[in-house]
DNA sequence: CTGAAAGCGCTTACAG
DNA sequence: CTGAAAGCGCTTACAG
């Protein structure tokens, strides 16, 4: 059925073992040989069985990528940016979401000492960070795609959360807001110190320093979000930006503002974090700093590729800079 | 360095053939001996070559995946629900998104040839369909998941689309609506004709026709739906709902209302189609008429898996029931 | 119930 | 420049 290289190799008159020599152009070949080689492998359409090359080869040229969930806003992206460049690459893309327990996350393991690929793709692996490093210490090359944490231990790729923050606060200051409200994402993330640094510290600079009462932590829910900007509301808390620390919480300031009857940016204006897809549908449209989700899926696959073809261990680290869209919600143009 | 089927066999004492025995459970194997085995390969963390066992036996136990973007808005949905059950029947999930052109494509074929996977589950499959059926003709097993139209030659999996714009009609009737202006998607599309059959036979039998000059061609983006519904006002064109085919469509609508200055749903009400993430975080909130995305892919990746586990041909087709979700678009609640 | 051997489709020293 | 042979790590008749 299936036509093997022992086909081509007949066909053609040559031995398997120049028929692959052509296939992989290793080795010397005499041009002409060559040639006819070629020639045989398109007509019959050959192509190498990719379970006998890797078994020979002991790679599977395949890449696994392990993803919490891939419903998330902003999962689209990365995971467009990762497939892109792995298939460039002629690399497989084996997607794996070990989310339910301790279950899946034995079938994933099974899966890596099944050598099933060569390395690891990781976006934001809180509850898996220990299976991982264990895989990475025996051997298997990773790269995290993380929004949150610092993990030295790991290559990874980051977006510039710092700077990210310090530019909300620019945004803000320039556009003549004095008292900004914080909604902070879980403060146990190294991304939401991060971000809270880089604006608390731009403020101070700007000569308008964060008050302590207007930073709350938040979990970076819509609706969680709502209600604190509701109670805060109703505790009489005064302030004239909300800097959400990601778009789905500045998507709920903007309707517990508009609950309150406040009017946004007229009355207080809010830029969110991430720049996910519902950020521009949203009314009025979110002003956000944008995070490079694509291209830092890109970067995570070119850092492991790299390894996995050039032998040597992967860049610690790429940060990838932010930066701010602006929108309705603090121009009100 | 990896322990392999030899090594189980010679600590444990026993030919390979008899590991492999109790590792697939195949053929009659003493109760002592298999237990020997068993603890010998848990006590070793012996997991068995994916490339080895695929190349000996013939498969790969890996599913395929090709989708035009993996960063449409209701394709994370399709996507968790494939690789829920994919995983839990212990199957890989390759995936492939050949967007750029016919290199891309090519690579695709490529990986079927090289026997990459054993079945292949597909995502509205426009540009691609000819190579796909190539593909099936020779053998390899796929189902279409097609929001779209009607591939007869494929078992495929759809929502009900008729039974779904009947839904929005009834639900637009039921709350005082009588000129509905449609904004339909392409219709080149089955699903578009279907949906825009079910509301208007359901509009005639309820006792409200459609007026024909209501009915407009759009194409799924928010831009041309909201540009649309602007020049519609601008021509005078009166109506009390608008029942858009997709809710990006419905998104664009809404901005398009907001801008001429008509209330939602107090004057127009608004129903989409679909039920993306950003319809509950619209405002108002959007109702739409739900299609259920993961369970749709949930039940291709079964149909499939069904298929190359048991031998038997896929049923031809799925159709899983949509259901309206009311929001404030249309209830103002 | 169990083992020796062939085979899956490649690659890679090793000779020549 | 080219081929014969061994080997990658499994499975599966075939014997016994």
């Amino acid at each position: 059925m299936r036509v093997t290289i022992a086909d081509v190799a007949r066909i053609a008159g040559v031995s398997k073992a120049t028929v692959s020599r052509v296939l992989n152009t290793r080795g010397e070949v005499d041009r002409s040989t060559r040639a006819h080689v070629r020639e045989v492998i398109d007509r019959l359409g050959y192509v190498p069985s990719s379970g006998a090359v890797g078994l020979a080869r002991g790679s599977s040229r395949t890449v696994g990528m392990l993803v919490p969930s891939v419903t998330w806003p902003w999962m689209g992206e990365v995971l467009q940016g990762v497939v892109d460049t792995v298939e460039e690459a002629g690399f497989g893309l084996l997607l794996f979401t070990c989310n339910r327990g301790a279950e899946s996350v034995g079938r994933f393991t099974r899966q890596v000492s099944a050598g099933a690929f060569d390395g690891l793709l990781a976006v934001e692996p809180e509850d898996t960070l220990s299976m991982l490093a264990a895989l990475h210490r025996n051997g298997l090359p990773v790269v995290l795609i993380d929004d949150r944490g610092r993990h030295p231990e790991f290559p990874h790729v980051t977006a510039a959360n710092h700077e990210g923050g310090a530019a909300a606060a620019h945004h803000l200051l320039a556009t003549g807001r004095r008292t900004p409200l914080v909604l902070t994402g879980p403060l146990r993330f190294g991304c939401v110190r991060d971000r809270l640094d880089g604006f608390a510290n731009a403020c101070a600079d700007g000569g308008y320093p964060l008050d302590p009462a207007l930073v709350v932590e938040s979990d970076f829910t819509e609706a969680d979000a709502r209600e604190t900007v509701i109670r805060l509301l109703g505790e009489g808390r005064v302030f004239d930006a909300v800097f959400a620390h990601n778009d789905l919480a500045a998507i709920g300031a903007l309707a517990a503002l508009r609950t309150a009857g406040l009017r946004v940016p007229g009355d207080v204006a809010v830029i969110g974090f991430d720049d996910i897809p519902a950020a521009r549908l949203t009314h009025p449209s979110l002003t956000t700093v944008r995070q490079p989700m694509r291209e830092m899926g890109e970067t995570a696959a070119r850092m492991l590729l790299a390894h996995l073809q050039g032998g040597e261990p992967p860049a610690p680290s790429a940060v990838l800079p932010t930066s701010v869209v602006a929108r309705q919600s603090t121009t009100g143009a």
